[in-house]
DNA sequence: ATGAAAGCGCTAACAC
DNA sequence: GTGTTAGCGCTTTCAT
C-alpha cells in the first residue's frame, strides 16, 4: 500500500497534524522536526494524496478543457498551449471533445463537476448558451476561449474574427477579385468571420454569395463537397474565404479535381495559421490566430479567477493577421 | 453550495446508507423508497462527488496519458481516439505532453500518482525505462502504445516498425533508388524502422548510409535542416525515408529549397499517416498506422487491467500498411 | 428493507 | 512548537 500521513507520522514520531504541516508549509514546526518530518517522506517515498485533501475543501489542480475536436490542428494547438501554461502553475488538463454535440458538452461538464475540477475553459462550441450560463450560476470558475458570447459576463480571449473575415476579404478584394464565395459552418466565429467579409464586399460595393449555404463539419471533405458545388454552379467565385485551414484545403482539393490550378484559376484563403497552411499544396494564404498567446491567456486568466485574484471579468481580444502565401494571386480576366 | 448525499437523505427521508445504495444500485432497497430517493436526487440536482467516493477506495474514473507533442498529429489522433473509448467507457483522460522529457515524464508520473487516476498510458517516449519499471513495481495498472519495450511485461499496442521501415525502403528500391538516405530521432520506434530499412538495403545489396545522424525533435524544421544536409554532401541521396510525416515535410521543403523537384529530383517517403500527408505538396507517400485502432485497443486493454478480467499481459502488434501518393517516383538516371 | 457507525487520508481549528 | 480532534462526502459492514 502507498504509505499515508499516518505512516509517515508514525515512522518520524510525531502527530498528523506536524506533517501536514510541514507539507503544506503552514503553523510553526522546528527546523528540526521539519527536516525530520521531511526526510521520513523522502524515505518512505510519500506522495500526499490530492483526493483526500481535495475532500478537505482543497483544490483539485485539475481543470477541465472543453473542445470540439482534438485532432483539428487548431484545436490540438490551443490544447497544448493550454496544458504547457497549466503545466507551470501546477494544473493538470482533461480534455473533453464535444464535436460542437451539445449532449456531449452537457455529459462533459456533468462529469467534470462530480469531479471537483477547479475550472473548466470552454473552447469555442456552444452553441447552447444555457449550458454556459448554468455553469456561471453554479458560480464554476470559468474561461472561455476562441468564443465569445457578448450577453455573458464571463473571462474571454479570442480573436476579432469580425477583423479577420475583413482582412481575407480585403486581401481577394485588392487581388481583382469580385466573385469571393465564403464556407463556413454555423458556428458563432463563423459567423463574425462572416460579418468581417461581407463588410468588406459591401465596402467595395460588391454584391455576390448573398445566401450561403454552411458546412456542416469543420473538415476537409466538407469543405470539398460545397467548395465543388460553388464551383460548378452558373456564376462560380475566382476566389474563395474559407473559414478555417481544413474547409480551405477542401476547397484546394475540389479545384484541383474539377483541373483547375491554384492559385491561377482561384485563389483560396483560410483561417487559424495552424501547422497545416505551411505544408499544404500550396502554401495557404490565412488569417492568423496567435494561438498559443491566446492559450496562455486563458489559463492565466481561470487561475486568476480560481484564486479569487480578479474582481473583474476580462475580455482579451487579439488581433488576427493575415498571412500571405501562394494560395491567392491576382485576378485575371478569363479569356 | 452543491447539495451532498446528507441533504439527499434528509429530504428523502432516509438515511445516507439508503441513498448511498441507490446510487450504487447495491443492497436491497423497496422499489418505493428507490424512486422516492432518485426523484429526490433529480429535484436536488444532487451530483454524487468523484472525490470523496474515491476516498473510500473506489476508482477516480480518470486515466491519465503521456504523450511526447499534443500538438504532432500523430499524437493528437492517437489521443482523440483514446478519448474517445475512454469516454464510451465512463473514463475522463488528464493529458500530459511531455517533449520525450524524462524530467517532465517524471513529475507527470508523480502528478498522476498523487490523483489517484486509475491507469496510465504511455504513448512512446519513456528511453528511461526505470520509471516505467518503477510504476509496474508499484502496480499501477499500465498499457503502451506506439512503443514496444520488450524487456517489460506490460500491455502493449504497436504498429510493427521493423515492417514499416521494410515497407518503405522496398518501395523505394523497386523504383530503382539506390542512394536511399534515412532520416530518424533517436527513439526506439525509430531505432526499429531504421532496422527494417536496413534489412530491404541489405537484400538489396546496396550499401549507403551506414552513419546515419539523428535529427534532434520531430518537427518539420528539424526534418528540413537534417535533409539539407544530406542533400548537399557528396554523395545526395535519390531518396529518402523519413521516420515521420513532419520530417518528411521537412525534407520536402529541403528539397524545394535546393531547387529540386518532388518526386522527379527525390522521392520521398514518410511514416504515420497523418491528416497531413494528403494535403502536402505533394501529397505524400508514406507508412499507415492505423491510429484510431490502436488508440481503441490500449484503453480497452487499460480497462480490462484495471477491473483485473486479465490473467496474461497482451501485446498486440498491429500491422503498418505503405500508402502511395505522390512524393515517389521511379528513379531517373542523372543525364 | 433500512440505518448506525466506522473509516478512507487529509486539513484546520483549538488546546496544551 | 506540537498534538487532539472534528469534519470533508461517501462506502460498507453489521445490526435491527
Amino acid at each position: 500500500m502507498k504509505p499515508t500521513i499516518y505512516d509517515v507520522a508514525r515512522e518520524a514520531g510525531v502527530s498528523i497534524a506536524t506533517v501536514s504541516k510541514v507539507i503544506n508549509n503552514t503553523g510553526r514546526i522546528s527546523e528540526k522536526t521539519r527536516k525530520l518530518v521531511l526526510s521520513v517522506m523522502k524515505e518512505m517515498n510519500y506522495q500526499p494524496s490530492v483526493v483526500a485533501s481535495a475532500l478537505t475543501g482543497k483544490s483539485t489542480y485539475t481543470i477541465g478543457l472543453m473542445i470540439p475536436d482534438l485532432a483539428n490542428p487548431f484545436f490540438s494547438g490551443i490544447a497544448r498551449s493550454i496544458e504547457d501554461r497549466g503545466h507551470a502553475l501546477g494544473y493538470n488538463i482533461v480534455i473533453c471533445s464535444t464535436d460542437y454535440d451539445p449532449e456531449k458538452e452537457a455529459k462533459y461538464i456533468s462529469l467534470l463537476l462530480q469531479k471537483s475540477v477547479d475550472g473548466i475553459i470552454l473552447a469555442s462550441g456552444f452553441e447552447n448558451v444555457e449550458t454556459v450560463r448554468e455553469l456561471i450560476k453554479q458560480k464554476v470558475p470559468l474561461a472561455i476561449i476562441a468564443r465569445e458570447i457578448p450577453s455573458l459576463e464571463v473571462d474571454t480571449v479570442a480573436v476579432d474574427d469580425f477583423l479577420g473575415g475583413y482582412q481575407a476579404a480585403s486581401h481577394l478584394i485588392s487581388l481583382g477579385h469580385r466573385r469571393i464565395a465564403i464556407i463556413a459552418r454555423d458556428l458563432w466565429s463563423n459567423r463574425e468571420r462572416m460579418r468581417g467579409y461581407r463588410h468588406a464586399l459591401d465596402e467595395a460595393g460588391i454584391d455576390y454569395g448573398r445566401d450561403v449555404e454552411y458546412v456542416m463539419e469543420s473538415n476537409v471533405e466538407s469543405g470539398k463537397a460545397l467548395a465543388e458545388k460553388l464551383l460548378r454552379s452558373a456564376d462560380p467565385p475566382t476566389a474563395i474565404f474559407a473559414c478555417n485551414d481544413l474547409l480551405a484545403m477542401g476547397a484546394i482539393h475540389a479545384a484541383r479535381r474539377l483541373g483547375m490550378s491554384i492559385p491561377r484559376d482561384l485563389s483560396v484563403v483560410g483561417f487559424d495559421n495552424t501547422a497545416w497552411a505551411s505544408v499544404t499544396d500550396p502554401p495557404l494564404t490565412t488569417v492568423a490566430q496567435p494561438i498559443r498567446d491566446m492559450g496562455t491567456h486563458v489559463m492565466n486568466l481561470l487561475i486568476q479567477e480560481i484564486n479569487g485574484e480578479k474582481k473583474h471579468k476580462q475580455r482579451i481580444v487579439l488581433l488576427p493577421e493575415l498571412v500571405v502565401r501562394e494560395s491567392t494571386a491576382k485576378y485575371v480576366r478569363d479569356m
